[in-house]
DNA sequence: GTCTATAATTCGATAGAC
DNA sequence: GTCTATCGAATTATAGAC
C-alpha cells in the first residue's frame, strides 16, 4: 500500500475524528467554554494533537464553522410562498450541527470572529437570496428576515425558551413564515 | 459625623463605581471575556477589592444582572397598539445599559446561569404582560414574541448587523410592531 | 479602605521521547 | 502518529501589610 504524501488513512480518521468532536462541543458550549483538552477528550486523542493538525485553536474554529446555506433561488420561488421556503430551510440548518450554523450563533456573542464569520455569511448568502425575490429595498428587508430567523434560533436552540422549544415545525413554518413573507416582499413603510 | 454600620460614604462610591464598571463591560464583552482585573482598572480601584465587596465575579454578575422591564399593563392598551407599544418599550430596554437586559443577551448564548436568568425574565415579566392581552394560547404568543424581540436585539445590538442597525426606531417600531401585534393578538393557526 | 504578593487553576501551545 | 511533560500567560480568589 502507498502513502499518501502527509495524509495516512490514520491520519485522515484522526482529523475526522477531531473535527467532529469540535462541531459537537463548538455548538453546545460555544468557543470561549471548549478548551483544546475538551475536545481532544472526546476525539478520543492527545489536545496536543489538535495543534499538530491544525495549528491553532483559532484555526480549527475556522474550519469547521464555515456555513454554507445552500439556500434556494427565491426567484424559482412562488411569489407568496417565499416566507415559508425560508423558515423551513433555516429550521434544517439550525438542526444539523454539521452546517456550521448553530456553531457560529453559540459563539458570535461573545467572539469577535464568529461575528464577522456570521456578518459574511448574512452579507454573501441571506442579503442576495433576500435581494433576488426582487422586492423594493433588499437591505432593510433581509435586516428584518435576519432579526426573525436569528431570533428563532436564539431562543428555540441556545436559550431553549420551553413554549419556542415546544412549538411545532407546522407552526413555525406557518408563522415565522408568515412574517418573512411580509418582511421579504410585503409593504414596507418609508 | 457618625459611621454607618459597614458603609462608609467611600464605600458607597467604590460599591457603585465597581457595579458602574461592571455593567457597562459584562454588557459589552459578556461575562466570559470580562476580567476582574479589567472591571476594577475600569472603577479606579485594585480586582481585589472587588472580591471584598461582592464575594465572587458570579455573585458580581447576579448584582449587576436584575432586569426590570417595567413592561407597560397590556390591558390598559388600546387593542391595536399592542405591537407597537411593546416594539417601543424594547428599544428603550437595549438601550440602557443600565437596565440589565443587554448583560443578559451578551452572556446568555455562553453562559448557563445568565441563560437561565433570562428565562426568568421570559417567565415572570414577559409571559404575564403577553397573558394579559386577552388573547388564547398565550405561551405560543408570548414564544413567538420573544423570538422577534430578542432577534431584534441580537441582530442590532450584539452582532450590529449593518441594514439592522440602520433601521430608524420609527420603522422598527411600525414593522416589528406589526409582527408582534399578529403575534400577540391576531390570529395563530393551530 | 486599599494595595501588594501570591496561591491555585486553567488555558493554549511547544519540545521531545518513543 | 501519539503521548508525556512542561512552559508562559491569564484567570479568580485569598492573606496580610499599611
Amino acid at each position: 500500500m502507498t502513502k499518501p504524501r502527509g495524509a495516512t488513512r490514520k491520519s485522515i480518521r484522526t482529523r475526522d475524528a477531531i473535527e467532529a468532536a469540535a462541531k459537537e462541543l463548538f455548538a453546545a458550549n460555544g468557543f470561549e467554554r471548549t478548551s483544546l483538552r475538551d475536545i481532544g477528550a472526546k476525539a478520543g486523542i492527545d489536545a496536543s494533537m489538535i495543534i499538530r493538525y491544525f495549528g491553532s485553536k483559532d484555526a480549527l474554529f475556522a474550519r469547521v464553522a464555515m456555513p454554507d446555506l445552500q439556500l434556494p433561488d427565491l426567484q424559482n420561488v412562488a411569489a407568496n410562498e417565499v416566507g415559508e421556503t425560508l423558515a423551513s430551510r433555516f429550521l434544517e440548518l439550525w438542526e444539523d450541527s454539521s452546517s456550521g450554523l448553530a456553531i457560529l450563533l453559540r459563539s458570535a456573542a461573545s467572539n469577535e470572529d464568529a461575528a464577522e464569520r456570521l456578518l459574511d455569511v448574512f452579507r454573501d448568502q441571506v442579503f442576495p437570496a433576500i435581494a433576488r425575490a426582487g422586492a423594493d429595498r433588499p437591505q432593510v428587508r433581509a435586516g428584518l428576515v435576519a432579526s426573525q430567523l436569528l431570533g428563532l434560533a436564539l431562543t428555540r436552540y441556545v436559550l431553549k425558551i420551553p413554549p419556542v422549544v415546544s412549538l411545532s415545525t407546522d407552526l413555525i413554518v406557518r408563522e415565522i413564515g408568515a412574517t418573512l413573507q411580509r418582511y421579504a416582499t410585503g409593504r414596507i413603510g418609508a
